[in-house]
RNA sequence: GCCCCCUUAGCUCAGUUGGAUAGAGCAUCGGACUUCUAAUCCGAGGGUCAGAGGUUCAAAUCCUCUAGGGGGUACCA
């Protein structure tokens, strides 16, 4: 569509005096398609010309000189309005999805860059709890976008495995032990300890100490520790790859915090050489006091590492290993000040790289607390947090339900309904500005109707059921212009767009720009779809008219060309029928 | 206290770089299946864009203040 503007300025330029990158960005879309495709707004000449811009308008209308694929101008009110050649645009639009196929939408704006984005990251020993689906499929989301934009990314999980909570586990299941006859998943079991854990060392100052003895054994690389954490790590990475392989997910890397223990104390010595570091009520802290920001902790008291030291040890390591241009962190906004004096303490270090991590924040889960009505961020601890494999699961029963009734000679009915269900879910997550905070609501998420991954999924469908029932005409060419419909002309315009839309959100991290865009395709093409239950003349199919069904049949296909490369962007399956 | 984010229809949200009449879905009400998949579509009602100032030819959009909600604020991650 860039393009298109391109010669629309080119009509301007000689009566404007002006080049034409000065003219494209000037450009507007009318706010009724019908209007036209792009608009110059003459409120600018006004000034300069003297004159009322409505005039401007009418007499620019009367004097330009148009050029393909400029079809018509006019002038309504203080705008130009520009309409292209359904024609041509319909030819080269429909041309380049059929040829690209899987590549429409792509670019290479980011050949030749890396970016390592931090992503999903859950903590060891509990189960995903239903926000954990954010980072995971934002991460994942945005990962397939700048790859689609031609970037090399690695996706790193990086593991909560580290950390005092861990001695406290040790410490629980040594005093409470581990029940191999209890009739539950491990992972249910190593939550419950966990919880216990952090529990019992609210209460019991002996307890606390022995956790965080046992941390510092664990440090320390005491075999009988190691042995221990190992397997509560082992325990809960089973779980989550169980998860990730419904999301259809996958890292290059799941190192976790304790991979970079042994890199912890030459990032503070790099930093002390830096002359960064000092002692401050017994703790290893970077002052960031000039910058109205609390100190970075790297050591504390005890001597035992924190978060930001990990954190610190982990981007250096990404940077002297995997030498990333840009390091995304996918992670709540809650983190904020954390990600802030992480940045800060690499800029004074001197690393000129620092501008280039980026925290990509995005709202938090708030469930409605049963007491106040309120609601609040969740928690797994006070247990009123939904699981996300429990909601995965109720998705997936509303689909198979939901096929039994409407669909029950499917074939692979079980397969499409683990589709449908996490397509709901990450729909569902995926659709809106990434900054906004989520209210939990589990019967939104279930229901199949409007703006949902089941919409987008059966408009695909109905797309792949009309191909696969149209006749053999690969070797035919379409006749564009007889595709005139107001539907037709829209959907074109919207395709023909997509590509920018995926650029726009490699640019901005923002899946939500390709989900919306999704949203419109598929609400102009269920519209055109039903035209044709009143009116057989507007079927897709027309056994009467061979002409208008390769023309149609082309545009159903690019439209499921683009729903198909969008949801694969957005993580989101396609089945061909549901 | 200080810092960050949010506030658009009953509910959940879109709204491009400031641009023409602020749009969807859900819910409600009324319609459309002898059909290319009705998980769809069409129509109706529903708005002080939280409030007040300001900048501008033009503000939901930018700035300031106020109110309400969420989060954060050195030894948790």
């Amino acid at each position: 569509m860039e393009a298109y503007k391109e010669a629309i300025a080119e009509c301007l330029t000689e009566s404007l005096g002006q080049p034409t990158e000065t003219i494209v960005p000037m450009l507007r879309i009318p706010p009724e398609a019908a209007w036209g495709d792009f608009a110059f707004p003459c409120f600018t000449l006004a000034k300069a010309w003297r004159q009322a811009p409505q005039q401007i308008a009418a007499q620019l209308a009367q004097q330009l000189t148009l050029a393909a694929p400029v079809a018509a101008v006019a002038a309504h009110g203080p705008y130009l309005n520009f309409t292209l050649d359904d024609d041509i645009l319909s030819r080269e639009v429909l041309q380049t999805i059929a040829r690209e196929g899987e590549r429409y939408g792509r670019g290479d704006e980011g050949r030749g860059k890396k970016v390592v984005i931090d992503y999903s990251s859950p903590n060891i020993a509990k189960e995903l709890a239903f926000h954990h689906v954010r980072s995971t499929m934002i991460g994942h989301a945005l990962k397939q976008i700048l790859e689609a934009r031609g970037y090399t990314v690695e996706g790193d999980n990086h593991l909560g495995d580290w950390g005092t909570p861990f001695g406290l586990l040790i410490a629980a299941y040594e005093r409470f032990g581990w029940d191999d006859a209890a009739d539950v998943e491990d992972i249910v079991q190593l939550n419950a300890l966990y919880v216990r854990a952090r529990n019992e060392a609210k209460v019991d100052a002996g307890f606390a100490a022995a956790g965080r003895h046992w941390f510092q054994r664990l440090e320390a690389g005491d075999p009988q520790a190691r042995k221990r954490w190992r397997w509560f790590v082992d325990v809960s990475l089973a779980e989550f790859d169980k998860v990730y392989g419904l999301l259809g997910v996958s890292f290059e890397h799941t190192l976790g915090e304790s991979f970079f223990e042994p890199y912890m104390d030459d990032a503070i010595t790099e930093l002390q050489g830096r002359g960064l570091v000092t002692e401050s009520q017994g703790a290893l802290v970077v002052d960031l006091s000039a910058y109205d920001m609390p100190p970075c902790l790297l050591k504390k008291q005890d001597g035992a590492t924190l978060y930001s030291t990990r954190d610190l040890a982990t981007v250096l390591y990404r940077k002297r290993e995997w030498r990333f241009d840009t390091c995304l962190y996918v992670v709540d906004m809650g983190q904020s000040l954390h990600f802030a004096q992480l940045f800060k303490v690499l800029e004074l270090a001197g690393f000129e790289w620092a501008a280039n991590c980026h925290h990509i924040p995005f709202g938090l889960v708030l469930q409605r607390n049963p007491e106040s009505g309120k609601w609040e961020k969740g928690s797994t601890r006070q247990g009123n947090a939904s699981l996300l494999k429990t909601v995965l699961e109720a998705a997936i029963g509303m689909a198979r339900e939901k096929m039994a009734a409407s669909n029950p000679d499917l074939p692979d009915a079980e397969l499409v309904a683990r589709q449908v269900g996490v397509g709901a879910v990450v729909f569902n997550d995926l659709k809106n500005r990434r900054t906004r905070d989520v209210k939990f609501d589990q019967e939104a998420i279930l229901n199949p109707q409007g703006e949902t991954g089941p919409y987008m999924q059966y408009t695909q469908a109905r797309c792949a059921s009309v191909l696969a029932a149209a006749p053999e005409t690969a070797s035919v060419e379409p006749l564009y212009e007889l595709l005139q419909q107001p539907e037709e002309r829209a959907l074109v315009r919207k395709l023909a767009t997509y590509p920018a839309v995926v650029a726009e959100a490699a640019r901005t991290w923002e899946p939500s720009v390709v989900a919306q865009h999704l949203l419109a395709i598929a609400a102009d093409f269920n519209s055109y779809w039903t035209r044709g239950n009143k009116d057989p003349g507007r079927r897709i199919l027309r056994p009467d008219a061979a002409d208008l069904t390769v023309a149609r049949a082309a545009l159903t296909a690019a439209v499921r060309t683009v729903l198909c490369n969008g949801l694969k962007l957005l993580g989101v399956p396609a089945p061909d029928a549901m």
